[in-house]
DNA sequence: GGGACGCTGTATCGTATGTTACGTATTTTG
DNA sequence: CAAAATACGTAACATACGATACAGCGTCCC
């Protein structure tokens, strides 16, 4: 399986800038930097094309050589012949450089953040600041529609449903069994040894629901107990990172949670929040269902 | 230049998003709300594919079919099926669509809302809000000082750390072990039956440290447990609500979350964070001074 | 349990894309 | 002002990319 083709940073990779470092010169942090450095030593034809690549960067980067030589007013071969100048090989290795760039620039919303005036003045812990920031991400790219049918999947089950975790995740599948348990019948955390839930594998079926928290280091235990589930028709809803575990290969639904923080760990914070709000989801839905277990679960307080 | 937008809806014009606006629809204005709109009815495959350009969207997209396909762990047609089932006619089309969308957002970052506002009041957004504010709130009333002062508590005492929550927060001193077992000795969460942890009041003394996550409805058991401990002169830290659990009268230190959000449940997700931060202090101060402990885990990785 | 349907991957194909060679234009230098 | 050097564009080329046909497989339904 490719299970290691997921995660790992390809930073130190391909793509990374044309090495310029000799020596204490300044430091060139990104293409535009690079072209600023240069473009006083560039012929007319590529001085075009580097102003009307700095006056929509970098999307007309991204674009092919004709549309790019086309908007510059120049023709292909000048375009090549300035990429080449700034040091790429070729214009493939040039593009995935600004992608590269971009991505950064998309994913640390630090760096992008120069407004928040932080209201209370103090010093606010950079942790904080991460960890909202890590919401905020998560839920950008969370749409009502999938929760719902999250929730609606959790709901309208005619099976059971299973929640099981990693070594620092499980404590987030409790949280969610334990509320869960209190509003819906036939729901179970599955703890303690692998062989203790992997003979549980025997109850599950097709109309049974298993939720899976697996961020990295993904375990290689969840994945064979994920694919076996998968294999005998359970559906799947995998609570992950962004990078997203192998277990999505398999999951029905996949929530993928941003857990970076400026701290020795990864936070699962996100994933949390995500958890709460799917739970609150099922909730109403329940009662919106007019489910008489949470009345008669209030008759019993 | 990004010319034309996603208003209207010339299909005869390029780039423009597949015209899904037949009658009153719902507004689709971005890609990604397009998936989440037809993610679930897709196959298996395609919806691998819909989970992975969501997970670092939108840069796979940018990319080369060949990649995208690899990454996703599917085959190119599955991909190009994905693409064509979004409404557009070819990868090309496509991958321009997310280029405009890009180049939108890069210049008015203002824009840079993935999912809309929700005026109609979905679930995500008044619940991610209403966290989001908790967090603001509760770590508006607590200083870096104080958390260095716990995190201090934390590392230097002589004797052991016990954890322990109640009925739907035990899950986060579960959380908390797991990550402070690894950084640290003698570590312990106390777990099953309340006669089980009552009887290991015994072990505890005056050098030990007692970490509990109590909010209402607060428990009696917990508290009668916590009276005991701090009767036999352990160091308490309490995390509870703004309402602040009876324990708070045992307590060495408190924290008091915010829990209000507009679902059926409390939120603990206030808590969560502060913990995480917590665990983040803790190994700092560990790493500060230079505990070999925490190499000699690196090296036994 | 058998047949039909839909989904997916393999292999192949056509083409758009990046690349290069070469001739012309423009600038530079003695 | 002439000659050389550099810059630029046109056109031909090769490759890598997206697209398609087809067969295998699982799934669902009757």
């Amino acid at each position: 399986m490719a299970s290691q083709k997921w995660g790992q940073d390809k930073q130190t990779e391909r793509n990374g800038l044309p090495s310029r470092s000799k020596g204490g010169e300044k430091m060139i942090s990104n293409i535009a930097e690079l072209i600023a450095d240069r473009i006083g030593t560039m012929p007319a034809g590529e001085r075009r094309a580097a102003q009307t690549l700095i006056a929509s960067y970098p999307m007309i980067g991204l674009k092919t050589v004709a549309e790019f030589s086309a908007t510059a007013g120049v023709s292909s071969p000048t375009i090549l012949r300035f990429v080449a100048r700034l040091g790429f090989q070729n214009y493939p290795e040039f593009q995935s450089s600004l992608q590269d760039e971009l991505a950064a620039q998309l994913q640390s919303p630090a760096t992008r953040t120069l407004n928040p005036p932080s209201p209370g003045g103090g010093t606010v812990s950079p942790m904080l600041e991460a960890t909202l920031d890590n919401m905020r991400e998560t839920f950008r790219h969370l749409s009502d529609k999938q929760l719902a049918d999250i929730a609606t999947r959790l709901v309208d089950r005619r099976g059971k449903t299973f929640l099981i975790g990693g070594r620092f995740t499980d404590p987030l599948a409790r949280y969610m069994a334990a509320h869960l348990a209190v509003i819906q019948p036939d729901v179970f955390h599955l703890a303690g040894q692998e062989s203790m839930w992997r003979d549980r594998l025997i109850d599950m079926g097709k109309r049974d629901v298993l939720v899976i928290f697996d961020i990295r280091r993904y375990q290689d235990s969840l994945a064979r107990f994920a694919e076996k589930a998968h294999q005998r028709g359970v559906q799947i809803v995998l609570f992950t990172d962004q990078w997203l575990s192998p277990i999505a290969r398999f999951a029905r639904h996949v929530i993928a949670g941003r857990t970076a923080v400026p701290s020795a760990w990864d936070s699962s914070a996100a994933l949390f929040v995500v958890a709460e709000t799917l739970i609150g989801a099922v909730t109403r839905q329940l009662e919106a269902e007019g489910a008489k277990r949470i009345r008669e679960m209030e008759g019993l307080r």
